[in-house]
DNA sequence: GTCTATAGGTAGATAGAC
DNA sequence: GTCTATCTACCTATAGAC
């Protein structure tokens, strides 16, 4: 077997890590599988990443950068207050739906080494800044638009609840008794569910 | 050194074994760790409890008692609908607050082994059974008494709203730019918060 | 019951053939 | 670049002295 396009296994090794990853954590994630996942073996894993630490950071990078970003859009956008709401929430829910095991992964991560990943959030150019939205809030009510309402917990409110269903999903599922696909379909429908919520105790 | 009191000893390994495994999580956690954090002996471990895995099954069905009958509170209790609401809340999020680490070990190691601790949950008498509240608020809904929502998101919403902000400590920390302390503070005022925000959103 | 010492297994990482 | 074989370190678990 000749040499193979060198891209091609780190790509293969990178779609393997960041799957265990995300099912196992870092710690509980085994250089042997990763090699097995990939197809390749264990001693390649090493001449394209040096270390296990490595790799891990070569993927939770990237993975971060799912979710950010998109924070970001409802932070920093210009649109007015419920339309921003609305968007928000139905990016935020396909990204989560899509990727409906890495927010345990991100969270999980984030609270085993806290002041690394928050400090590596905080130098990223993608740095959620919810300043200008929390004070579009305060505008709102004080213009009589909203409710009285905390700024810092309506962003709080917001994020929660698009994220824990996917955190808690086994709790869901188990009292629910129902199977992977229709909790996703369920999620599907709640896109809708979450902005009627929100919009509804806004109102005046 | 004489024989001490046995529970003495066990109770400190218990203690010592809760603490690092919620911190670590089971794959991280390690036996020598658990060890010193109680004060006793590596080989003691064994002796009082013969693997990591029965340790860890022996602290983890109480660590999941402590949020399932607080569940039970809401789903089975007899009270009139919102204060029902409100008692749930003030109740769930209090033992968030004692216990502001546990959310993030619980999610994360249901996500680890679904069947197992979901099969645990279903075949405890505590376990959670949300139906006699989800037919109260479609009562609720029929009646004209609250708009109409659908009472599997409402009761994702709720769980959802008072969960979230522990297992995302992290990440809201770093974005809000403060410490532990004053992220609890937040919490408490957030009880009200969050009944408010329900409450608003289910008038008519 | 509590300790020390160590066995047995496995993980991450390296060396070297091809 | 990719593999096999192996090293070293660490982790769980056991054996045995006290």
């Amino acid at each position: 077997m000749g040499k193979k396009d060198n891209t091609e296994a780190e790509y293969k090794i990178l779609e393997a890590a960041r799957k265990v990853f995300i099912k196992k954590g870092y710690a509980g994630a085994r250089m042997r599988e990763i090699a097995d996942e990939a197809g390749i073996n264990k001693g390649l894993l090493h001449y394209y990443f040096k270390t296990k630490d490595g790799l891990f950071e070569s993927i939770f990078d990237e993975l971060l950068m799912t979710f950010a970003p998109q924070l970001n859009i409802i932070f920093e956008s210009d649109l007015p207050f419920f339309e921003k709401i609305e968007q928000f929430i139905n990016q935020y829910m396909t990204v989560l739906i899509n990727n409906p095991d890495l927010p345990s992964f991100i969270v999980h991560e984030m609270q085993q080494n806290e002041e690394k990943v928050v400090n590596a959030i905080l130098k990223s150019k993608h740095k959620p800044n919810p300043m200008k939205f929390m004070m579009q809030i305060q505008m709102e009510v004080a213009t009589g638009k909203i409710r009285a309402i905390n700024p810092v917990h309506l962003m709080i409110n917001m994020v929660s609840l698009c994220a824990f269903p996917f955190v808690g999903k086994p709790m869901f599922k188990g009292m629910l008794h129902i199977n992977d696909v229709e909790y996703l379909q369920i999620m599907e429908i709640r896109k809708k569910e979450i902005v009627d919520f929100i919009i509804n105790s806004l109102k005046i």
